[in-house]
DNA sequence: TTGAAAAAAGCACGGTCGTTCGATTATGAT
DNA sequence: ATCATAATCGAACGACCGTGCTTTTTTCAA
């Protein structure tokens, strides 16, 4: 799962390759799989109301995965070159450093909180599968631990601008802002605290101030 | 879903009251049931698993709740009570303050990741049911909002014992600190990740210090 | 010890699930 | 236009789901 969307089947840059319809169709599907998963969770997705929504016979879909883990995983990597997109890539805009830092959880942010209709696969996925092994588990995993690896790199690199202390621990800075992404989550989501954004802003807030340079 | 156990059929003091054992089954039921679905949550808890390890009859069990619902919902008053007696009313025996507040996030914290076998249902459940209204998500909800305002109760005691500063807004204390819980179940029982409980104390540690009285 | 009431079992129903397989239709290069 | 191939369908499978019924067994007080 490396940061760069995986490589399709024809990478070369220009080539739109003619598309042999069965792909568009394997991404239309993903697409309405993804918008599925992330409502019901992906345990709750299901060949069944997927093929339904897609106006085909559960057969028909079913047979561009061979199986529902394979299903399971496209979607996954589907949500991970999307997460790539609209919160990794635009916050690469803002300068290196504790502004990046800031764009980025922004980002994360409005990812987790303003888009309601559509939950977040890498929190509920994680409660889904923490106790089930296996190759969904994996790639759900992993492709969160890139994330915030690069997250964790981002802070590095504002220490290393000299926005924050010397002896800031990334790690533990990473750690505590994850935990605000999820507080976020759960309280905006579940609890339908209409203050928690604004809760996580000023908590975020804190963290850096603690972290600042002086 | 108050504070205090719900009125047993007998809440009078001693009588024990002879037990039609269809109760103590019942209540048997109930404890199997949340070791079910504290390890694969309460959308995976299901009669027919439930029977088997009672070594008993769908029918049997079912006949006892009349309803998926209802046995969730027994699920969830069964763990309220659980939850008070192992975390807060110990916590009581701490002094009335900060020294409380710590106790109460020792106890949580506690609940939350060393019992590696059991995880929680109010993380689980809050991710299950975000998106699906139902008696079962209200029960749930009002579960954990009775939880979350002791804590924040508890917080506003230390205000008021002069341990935290007298501009601490205890609402915002109580956010933090149940995104550090969030965080710590998250990132030791999904990514499997051992720093995880050092990094909720550390960050706990610096919540207070920064809400501290001079 | 008897007998009414409670508890549990047994069985069946309609439904959804993931998956398989053979038949059928649509595609697209020659 | 032809034809191999890819895409889709339709039907069926075994399994599990929650739930309703009827029957059997167990409990417990008179």
């Amino acid at each position: 799962m490396p940061s760069l969307a995986q490589p399709s089947p024809a990478p070369s840059a220009d080539a739109p390759r003619v598309q042999h319809k069965g792909q568009q169709t394997k991404a239309a599907i993903v697409d309405a799989a993804l918008g599925l998963a992330t409502q019901i969770g992906l345990e709750g997705l299901s060949i069944g109301a997927l093929a339904e929504t897609m106006h085909m016979s559960k057969s028909g879909v079913f047979a561009h995965f061979g199986s529902r883990d394979e299903l399971q995983m496209s979607v996954i990597r589907e949500y991970h070159t999307r997460f790539e997109h609209e919160v990794f890539f635009p916050a690469l805009k803002a300068p290196r450093g504790l502004p990046r830092v800031r764009q980025l959880f922004d980002n994360w942010m409005q990812r987790t909180s303003v888009e309601i209709d559509s939950g977040c696969i890498y929190i509920s996925g994680a409660v889904e599968f923490d106790d089930r092994p296996g190759p969904v588990r994996d790639a759900l995993a992993s492709s969160v631990q890139v994330w915030l690896d690069a997250v964790r790199r981002a802070i590095e690199q504002a220490v290393e601008q000299g926005h924050l202390r010397p002896n800031t621990d990334a790690a533990q800075m990473g750690f505590e802002i994850h935990a605000l992404i999820l507080a976020l989550h759960y309280e905006a989501r579940f609890m339908r605290n209409p203050d928690s954004l604004q809760r996580a802003v000023k908590a975020f807030e804190s963290i850096v101030a603690r972290n600042s340079a002086a």
